[in-house]
DNA sequence: CTACATTGTTAGGGTATTCTAACAATCAAA
DNA sequence: TTTGATTGTTAGAATACCCTAACAATGTAG
């Protein structure tokens, strides 16, 4: 199996492709805090094994191989986030760092117990979809909130770069996965955007906000 | 923090102390299957990291950090045994190599958590006490059942060197930590011993068995 | 008390991963 | 279209492990 470093660099390259499943040598070292040529001499190995295309001064891309890889490696991050919320009691701002640490167990029992503890989840605590045990990703249907408009009734399915800050001030809001947003302002000047979260509070959110809250239409 | 590699010596060092607290290069060498420069090269650095005593041709000696950094490793370790029986439905003879992955996680609110939600115990699922958070070890008071006569009666708190062969051979018989045995018999030949499980049926155990079985006298 | 077995050490090298410094390619903008 | 910024590459070296081969110290048995 892939070391722990290697795991780390297949779930960088997961996290940062986009569509076209590209990622530059300069995403891939911000992302990790590692230097270019460190990330260049790893392309190179990741290559020899397999997991990716590598060819000078192009970007980097998974192959099928890596993506599988990769997702895997997500499956266990997510799950173990999971079980953390359901079967330990950690808030889903606190369960970040833990499972990025347990990730790396090497002991498929050990996440096949998880997984079916918490009852073969699809979704982790931030709505983030849990790739199967093939790798295999289940595509979310839902946009940014920030691109709804007045009138949309919209319920929060997930979070686009969950931070724990973000986390934190959606705690201190008391809003979760699940809660419903009426639209009922946008202000031009800056994008912000007046709710009424649970039919009940109207609130006002930044559009940075606003652009982390992926939300699917008609509740 | 220790390293992956270096909390494993440390485990292995504080597994092979006899009382003197002293270990030979080759013990930890074939107890970590590495070679023996390895773990000469390995000792000096954990010297130099005030983890350990060495002298040239001297017997390795933990220092009182050592000792308890060995500790702490081994309370994650048998924390994780216990929240994997008690929590997760493991058996206690597949706990041992995930926890063995798992005690390396860098996470000391994962392990708080699991010593809370499986009561904060004092032994392992194989007796084995589990050190406190000042890495304090509690000092279980038992025997080996080889060690005593016809006529004693005695339970099981313990074993010494938990095999996986040995755990499916005492789930097999229907043994259990807790148990009790009424000694019939020793036979003077192979030193194997005849006794009551459990006041109900009579078994016989070889003397490889019985010095595995850690008791304690007048149950 | 010598000789052999065991145990420990040194020397030298390999892999995985990281870094800095210096240079080259690419791309965008004036 | 030249230039400058960004991005990527090479070279060279450091650290943390691991190994084998060869040798030295220790201790035990005759």
């Amino acid at each position: 199996m892939a070391s722990h470093t290697v795991e780390n660099y297949l779930k960088a390259l997961f996290a940062l492709a986009n569509e076209a499943g590209e990622v530059g040598i300069s995403d891939l070292s911000d992302h990790l805090a590692v230097s270019k040529p460190s990330v260049n001499s790893m392309a190179k190995a990741l290559q020899q094994d397999g997991f990716l295309k590598y060819e000078k001064y192009k970007p980097l891309k998974l192959t099928a191989k890596g993506k599988k890889a990769a997702a895997l490696v997500v499956r266990k991050h997510r799950l173990t986030e999971m079980f953390l919320v359901e079967q330990m009691g950690f808030g889903w701002d606190e369960v970040h760092d833990i499972a990025e640490q347990v990730e790396h167990v090497k002991a498929p029992a050990f996440f096949d117990r998880m997984d079916e503890l918490v009852g073969f989840p699809t979704v982790d605590p931030h709505g983030s979809p849990i790739p199967d045990a093939q790798g295999n990703v289940l595509e979310i249907d839902c946009v940014k909130l920030s691109e709804c408009a007045v009138g949309d009734k919209v319920s929060l399915v997930g979070l686009s770069q969950s931070s724990k800050s973000l986390l934190t001030f959606l705690d201190s809001h008391g809003i979760a996965l699940g809660h419903t947003f009426d639209i009922r302002a946008v202000e031009p000047f800056d994008g912000s955007m007046t709710v009424v979260h649970q039919g009940a509070t109207d609130q006002t959110f930044s559009l940075k906000v606003c652009e982390r809250l992926l939300v699917n239409k008609e509740a």
